[in-house]
DNA sequence: AAGCGTTATTGACTTAAATCAAGCATTAGT
DNA sequence: ACTAATGCTTGATTTAAGTCAATAACGCTT
């Protein structure tokens, strides 16, 4: 059925795997690739602890990752778009070390780590590929570390809203207005703050005309004003 | 001359990239590693945005990796012992992300990116132990990151000193006793705390008789309730 | 369209850790 | 060995963000 999803035809190629791949390759990868089935909101990709056997690349959608404290309380660690790839920090000792868990309607491809591997023997772009994408992962995770030890509530939030908006303009979304798929505990959570702080620094957001929020819906009125707010 | 160092007979191999690779592959590895001249305490290795061209393994001593946030302040993201492998967040670009600088003197190898993508086509389990280093930084990011966002400042340093002490005993070094490479400004930069907040809670702690704590040198004496103070 | 559970907002109060300030200890350099 | 500089500790005070509490607004499900 030539309707089927194939990385050839997929918006998110040049942000996922086959970025860099001559159509030849890309099709290459493409054979090893699977289509998994659409989560729901809440359905759980994957539990921390289970074997790690694909990598999976987001289609459409979003999910959120988190581990679980001593109390059994969630730490969420990434927020996924649509071109992201999950499972990496598995690779480790083949095992997921963390949930994840879809926040809305979500596909995804499912990618065999052991026909990865074999293909990224034969195709050094691939190799480049999935280096670059570990890379970029590991750097937007340090960073993220720099961002949440030495600013203030108000400046995480401001990044995490420019963060968001350029990950949707990369990915060919409007960067001025978008839905949070993740709830307002959620962001907190993620940011180190509490719900409450979250929601008066939006609302305070509001309040200076940089942004409107509507509900899940985020209007970023003046994008200069924000960026300016996260140093 | 046969006293030069080599993959061969380095301790740290087990740790570092020859780990699972056959004797005749991890000479082929030595064969494109070169030893890098001797770091001096505050030398820079390199410099943020500056050209990746290679990886480096530490071999012996210990460095700190920062950025500068807008002020020109210090944002430390890692602290890097022997067997570690330092550059891995910059494969995105080709550039360095961070400045890398020694605590003390420092030894190193040079490993130069080329060539290394050329050996991994040919050997699989280095490539597989490339991604398994990568992976490990990834996760060890992210964990850090959920320490940080809910955890107390002695759950924090409980932790660091609990995560140092395991690298250590990895590296076949005590895990009871050490020093401590870093200041204490160091400490309280890379875990988001002020210098004072650090040296109450040492101090705390060591009246607790958790550890004992002589300048630098730090004793673990119940390494189990110092474990219990990081949950 | 009504009603229930979840999610979000807002206000009053508390607290953990930052900041400010001063003195002590260790290290490095002449 | 002596001095300067850097690093560390301890105490007093302030403050940003957390907690507790109550209400309001969504968004499912029937």
């Amino acid at each position: 059925m030539t309707s089927h999803i194939h990385c050839q035809n997929c918006s998110m190629a040049t942000l996922c795997l086959p970025y860099l791949l001559s159509p030849e390759q890309t099709e290459k990868l493409d054979t090893i690739i699977q289509r998994h089935r659409p989560l729901q909101k809440r359905d759980l990709l994957v539990n921390s602890g289970q074997k790690l056997s694909f990598l999976y690349a987001v289609r459409s959608g979003s999910l959120k990752s988190y581990t679980l404290d001593s109390q059994g309380g969630e730490q969420i660690i990434d927020f996924h778009l649509p071109g992201d790839v999950i499972g990496f920090d598995g690779l480790i000792d083949g095992q997921h070390r963390s949930y994840t868990q879809a926040l809305e309607t979500t596909m995804l491809c499912e990618i065999p780590i052991q026909s990865l591997d074999q293909l990224s023997a034969e195709l050094p772009g691939l190799r480049k590929q999935l280096l670059r994408v570990m890379s970029g992962e590991l750097h937007a995770s340090k960073t993220l570390l720099g961002t949440l030890n030495h600013h203030s509530a108000q400046q995480r939030l401001a990044n995490f809203l420019v963060t968001l908006s350029s990950r949707f303009k990369q990915r060919g979304l409007s960067s001025r207005e978008f839905r949070l798929s993740m709830t307002r505990a959620d962001i907190g959570n993620y940011l180190g703050l509490s719900v409450e702080t979250v929601s008066r620094i939006l609302t305070q957001l509001q309040q200076d005309g940089v942004v409107a929020v509507k509900s899940k819906l985020v209007e970023i009125r003046e994008l200069e004003r924000l960026r300016a707010l996260t140093l």
